[in-house]
DNA sequence: GTCTGACTTAGACATTCGACTAAGACTCCG
DNA sequence: CGGAGTCTTAGTCGAATGTCTAAGTCAGAC
């Protein structure tokens, strides 16, 4: 064996997660056709030889990649949604969320996506963060449509919701913002009354 | 001078067209990642060179590229909602196209968005094509609206309308058709009562 | 103290890319 | 029919890519 476990498993994870990190960073920076080898090491300061070492390619660096965005996006809505507040506020923390200054997160998550368009391999995953997503969301606005008299079938609404929140990402990573925040203050007056 | 300028015009744009439909094509098969000089060429059947001489750059024959698709877009948008039939028939044939099995067109349209985003001069032209779109849907749905009693402001009824579609298009290149089918359907019931 | 075996590194490899160029082909004008 | 100029072609160039390998390093085992 010749090394200490804890010792290499950490130091491998650390280089792991530098990479992974790197990755995010990259997709942000340049999108997906940015992430190589050499970039992916510059940006975590480690040996370019390593990313095969560690994921064997550059493709499987990016499948653990999504694999890791994924268990953070679906904890990240769970964990809005979960907490034990009315839902008109939950409601304006996701919106908050969804225009906010930053979208590094949406364009992560919208790079993944269009990778995915031209990587079958990938697409399970999506498809799985995708039915978590919904299922999140078909628990949180059970009650609420109830309460707020909305006549629509609970499944057309969950995927009303999703699908103009997946909208305002894609305009909001072309920069625009046209007509948005009349939409969302119109659905903030519908809940407030 | 020395060649005939109709000849040469018409041959010139022949071997222009072919190379902005094979880069279309290969949006659609490869994602914007393929688009290079040498498939664009084979795939156009042209000579490899002819992208340099014709176009000056890659980059720039995706601009062209984007520029005729963006026409494209606003044309067939403009002649769906100008038609002379009731709404619900025009609202019906959008629906049909968007969640049609041949995707090729949101594909490129979707692709050339993801080149945008990390190539800023491409923005400007999907900013105008977006509020072409907002335009032609606000003269469409201004009667409609007041018809079917619709209270929300008609700016937030069109972007809702615009972002939920680009929402079903995104879910649709990633193989996501789940809920879509609901949500139109209570449209299709709220329209047609 | 030296051996062992996993880890790390720098570098090589073939390929592919966008861009460019020089030579050839072609078409029309005079 | 010959010249002029544009269009077309094949090929070259340096840079960058993913992958792989051989040499080197290093901590603990014996």
């Amino acid at each position: 064996m010749g090394v200490d476990l804890m010792t290499v498993s950490t130091a491998r994870s650390t280089a792991e997660e530098a990479l992974l990190d790197a990755a995010e960073r990259v997709l942000v920076d340049a999108g997906h056709a940015g992430v190589t080898t050499r970039r992916l090491a510059e940006e975590a300061g480690v040996n370019h030889g390593l990313v095969h070492y560690y994921f064997g390619s550059v493709e499987n660096l990016l499948v653990r990649t999504l694999e890791r965005f994924t268990e953070r996006l679906i904890s990240r809505q769970r964990e809005l949604y979960a907490a034990d507040l009315p839902f008109l506020e939950k409601w304006r923390t996701a919106m908050r969320y969804l225009v906010s200054d930053d979208s590094a997160y949406e364009k992560i998550w919208l790079e993944l996506q269009a990778l995915a368009w031209n990587r079958p391999e990938l697409r399970e995953h999506l498809a799985a963060v995708h039915a978590e997503w919904r299922a999140v969301l078909m628990d949180a606005f059970a009650e609420p449509r109830e309460h707020y008299g909305i006549e629509m079938p609970l499944e057309a609404l969950v995927s009303l919701v999703m699908t103009f929140n997946e909208g305002i990402m894609l305009d909001r990573l072309s920069g625009i913002t046209e007509g948005h925040q009349q939409l969302l203050d119109w659905v903030e007056r519908r809940l407030a009354s």
